[in-house]
DNA sequence: ATATGTTTAGTCCTTT
DNA sequence: AAAGGACTAAACATAT
């Protein structure tokens, strides 16, 4: 990351219903405002000079590894994280070390024998040089010199969904077309390559019966993501390309697919325990969609008691684990709320943030481009959020120091961006180690077909890769933002 | 024959 | 409760 690209992080501290702005004048000018009117605030701020450089370095960020998730060392401090940085994840809603970081789902979706308790926080085989799936460990890193709580000694279930065949994969259709679409580094891909990624990649598929193909075509079919791109005349070979349809990609975070297009009112509401309740929720409808149960080598829907029986009991400890959770995230501690009072909601939720991770686990590499034309929009932008003690904070990050008026211009070069310094912090949150950047854009979603190098009949072979991509081609429309305004009618008292 | 693509129907679950 | 989403199964059509 270059320098100019790093963060610029100021530090009033955070409340819920923090704008974002989007040069640092208005973000002063904010400030004060806003410490004036929560002078219990300034004593957030008055720490800040301890920060150092290296909060406006990503570079750090390397070392925060989900790798790193060890329950031995959730005790104590890391020595690689400097206080700085163990603040700074503070800010970013760290709730404690040793806990479950945000970027930790909810167990509860363990009914197929051997999944992981934490199906977001995918880990990559250490040897995988190729996009690598699946194997899910515990998502927690130890923030220094935090109160450590002692946390629910289940120890880390691993799956290997690349060499385990009983678990079915915690990845709807639709998000396992999008991956291998996005494994295949071109614009559009045939069913077979389609199958190839899967098969080689999900063990589970390898040995399932041949109706989840059906699936696969019934999905590309059905899912109005999904766009067909007919060979032409003299293209051998059978079957058409498909794509996704750039209209709908942004029902895509980071390549899973999102379930549904959320209300823009869906965010008007400003109770934390709501948002808590629907993160949790979230959590559990995203993940959980493996109620099946392997008979006979035959995947088989689970009667819906049963089902709810395996999937709800409260005597499980893993949804015991997810009620101590819920207790952590009771109190001031809202990321969620966080995000959807700055952006307006969009994707904000900690499934996205695994969504990120699952990426990653997949050799994805989520590019963060921080210039080029799209760039000339950016804009800056509060973030953070309490912890559980109401120990609030607030970041402003500048990230272009563009102007607002810019950024406001509704125009489609703004959106992106928005959706970019999402998913940024998204990563930050998630302690992503590859906050990587590039120039060129990936052609995931290109918007015309010809933009492939290849010619379209020259069928890529599949070689499961590292797959660079580009959050400003990837994501495109960010529809809640712009029809939930009136979070920045908040901004006027403080402006 | 096989692969691909479309459509319908049904179940189960989550979200609104 | 209704609507929507995910999934499964199946029938059918078309292309290779």
């Amino acid at each position: 990351m270059r320098q100019e690209d790093r963060l610029t992080v100021l530090r009033p501290a955070y409340r819920p219903g923090m704008p974002v702005l989007s040069s640092p004048d208005m973000a002063n000018k904010f400030k004060e405002k806003w410490l004036a009117a929560f002078p219990e605030d300034q004593a957030t701020g008055s720490d800040s000079a301890s920060l150092d450089d290296s909060l406006t370095s990503l570079h750090w960020l390397q070392n925060f590894s989900i790798l790193n998730a060890d329950p031995e060392r959730m005790v104590g401090p890391v020595p690689e994280c400097p206080s700085s940085q163990h603040h700074f994840l503070k800010r970013l809603g760290f709730p404690r070390a040793g806990t479950d970081s945000p970027s930790s789902p909810p167990a509860g979706d363990t009914a197929a024998a051997g999944m992981p308790l934490y199906p977001g926080s995918p880990v990559t085989s250490g040897s995988e040089t190729t996009a690598a799936p699946p194997r899910f460990s515990i998502s927690a890193h130890p923030v220094p010199g935090y109160p450590q709580i002692p946390v629910q000694a289940n120890p880390p279930v691993e799956v290997d969904y690349k060499t385990n065949p009983k678990v079915k994969p915690p990845y709807s259709y639709a998000s396992l077309i999008c991956m291998a679409m996005q494994a295949s580094k071109q614009p559009k891909v045939t069913l077979s390559t389609i199958y190839n990624w899967i098969t080689e990649n999900f063990c589970y598929y390898r040995h399932a019966e041949p109706s989840w193909q059906n699936s696969i075509r019934h999905n590309l079919s059905l899912n109005k993501c999904f766009k067909k791109v007919p060979r032409q005349k003299d293209e051998p070979g059978k079957g058409g390309f498909w794509q996704i349809d750039p209209q709908y990609a942004d029902m895509f975070v980071n390549g899973i697919f999102k379930r549904r297009r959320m209300s823009a009112n869906h965010y008007s509401s400003s109770s934390a325990t709501q948002r808590q309740n629907k993160l949790l929720q979230g959590f559990h409808s995203t993940q959980n969609t493996c109620p099946y149960q392997m008979v006979g080598g035959k995947r088989k829907h689970l009667p819906s008691k049963e089902h709810s029986k395996v999937m709800r009991s409260t005597e499980s400890p893993l949804l015991a684990m997810e009620a101590n959770k819920a207790d952590i995230l009771k109190g001031d501690f809202d990321l969620a709320s966080v995000f959807d009072d700055v952006l307006g909601g969009s994707c904000s939720t900690f499934e996205d943030l695994d969504i990120n991770t699952a990426l990653s686990s997949l050799g994805c590499e989520m590019e963060v481009s921080m210039h080029g034309r799209q760039h000339s929009t950016g804009m800056g932008r509060w973030c953070g959020s309490g912890d559980m003690n109401h120990y609030q904070s607030y970041s402003y990050l500048d990230l272009s120091g563009a102007s607002m008026e810019s950024s406001m211009n509704m125009g489609e070069l703004s959106v992106p961006h928005i959706r970019q310094q999402q998913l940024e912090q998204d990563q930050l949150l998630l302690g992503h180690h590859h906050l990587q950047h590039f120039d060129e854009p990936a052609t995931l979603f290109a918007e015309q077909p010809g933009e492939a190098v290849l010619q379209p009949w020259e069928e890529i072979k599949e070689e499961p890769q590292v797959i660079p991509l580009s959050l400003d081609q990837g994501f495109g429309l960010y529809e809640g933002f712009f029809t939930d305004m009136q979070q920045w009618e908040r901004v006027e008292s403080y402006l």
